[in-house]
DNA sequence: TGTACATCAGTGAACGCGCGTTCACTGATGTAC
DNA sequence: TGTACATCAGTGAACGCGCGTTCACTGATGTAC
């Protein structure tokens, strides 16, 4: 992107700008962790990153464009997860595999929560460029499950009922959403540990195609 | 609640007057539906009722009024879904059982995607009036679900690992979540009966513990 | 090694639109006799 | 069966705050010689 490049009134950007737009970004990611999206200001943005209103604009054209580059930047951690699919679930290793991609993606989570969250509701809404970037993210690792499912049904140890796409969109969608419920899940009981486990459980069960029968780790 | 019987002045509420009240609530359904929640005005919301403002501060304190109002009737919808849970899916029409519950519930979503989603948006921003709503509609869900994979695993169905609740809540969210994701998925060539097919067999897997085999329907 | 000039970066202060919100009023409906 | 009065319901018009946005300016940094 060219943008990358030049402020909004054609100056080009040199090292010291380029940290005023870091603190811009980082200040609008604190206060959507902080509050809702609803209740996101250009002021209170400026506000918190200590610089003033006419400089935000210097560096974005309004409150969705500096959404959209926290999504975008989200976004590229979360190809880090693909490495836990470079070999198949199949082996004995395979729960143990299972349980370090959810942990990896519960961490992901924890840390991207307010901006991917403000990332999908754009996208349902229908923009375009939000919904580019949730694809981009996360249509790596759903390829990277489909493939395990499709190897999968060809060992005979998967269910050929299974669409491969459709049931690794619905396990990254299962674990995107259940993480919104973790805090319902902890009222009724439900401990961290027990839910990566049960997670843990249902993915390598629908995509390797076996139970964890016993516990081992 | 008191509120439904009272005018914000004061008065009584009328049948003239609740019709106004319903007319509000669906346009600010249909602007949901056309919009987000973003460009949600008062304004434009009585414009489309065919009313005025003032009228709008008559029936609601304020859009997120409205917005909880339309939360609670919608969450009312998702109880028909308990009957589909009236019996285990363990015998021979389990497949066929599933199938039926991932069709209303597909149905359900699409009825209210709109109010459905601001509603888990708001909770999600930590909102408890929006989170005590969707808790009070997805919890008996969840736990007819819980239940049979407890009797599942005392059949010796299910794997043990997976803890009743949290897997309920993980099938749950794995369908709320990817109802979402249905145009990409439309777009890799995945039909919505297949859709349903891949749904319904990750559940009949998940919480009664068995594969499809062979279809038969 | 200092000075002058160019360019980069930041901002105070104001403008003005859009929207939420309210008030004082008109109109509609119901009911008593 | 009509008239008067009470109550229900709706709204025009305005007020004013909050916020997005911009302009003309100051200050900081780099570089040429």
């Amino acid at each position: 992107m060219a943008e990358n490049l030049l402020a909004a009134d054609g100056r080009v950007i040199g090292s010291r700008a380029q940290a005023t737009r870091k603190r811009l970004l980082d200040a609008t990611a604190k206060l959507l962790r902080r509050h809702g999206v609803l209740e996101l200001k250009v002021v209170d943005i400026t506000r918190e990153a200590g610089t003033s209103p006419a400089t935000f604009y210097q560096y974005f054209a309004d409150v969705d464009a500096v959404l959209l580059a926290l999504s975008r930047s989200a976004g590229e951690n979360e190809q880090a997860l693909l490495a836990l699919f470079s070999s198949d679930w199949f082996g004995p290793d395979g729960p143990a595999k299972a349980r370090a991609f959810v942990d990896a993606y519960m961490g992901y989570w924890h840390d991207h929560q307010a901006v991917l969250r403000i990332r999908n509701l754009k996208a349902e809404e229908g923009d375009t460029a939000f919904r580019r970037s949730r694809t981009r993210a996360a249509l790596p690792v759903i390829d990277a499950m489909a493939g395990m499912v499709e190897r999968g049904q060809a060992a005979g140890r998967i269910d050929d009922a299974l669409e491969p796409f459709a049931t690794a969109a619905a396990m990254v969608a299962m674990l995107e959403r259940l993480l919104a419920y973790q805090k319902e899940l902890g009222q009724r009981g439900t401990t961290r540990e027990s839910l990566r486990e049960t997670l843990a459980g249902i993915l390598y069960q629908t995509l390797a195609g076996s139970a964890f029968e016993l516990d081992e780790d």
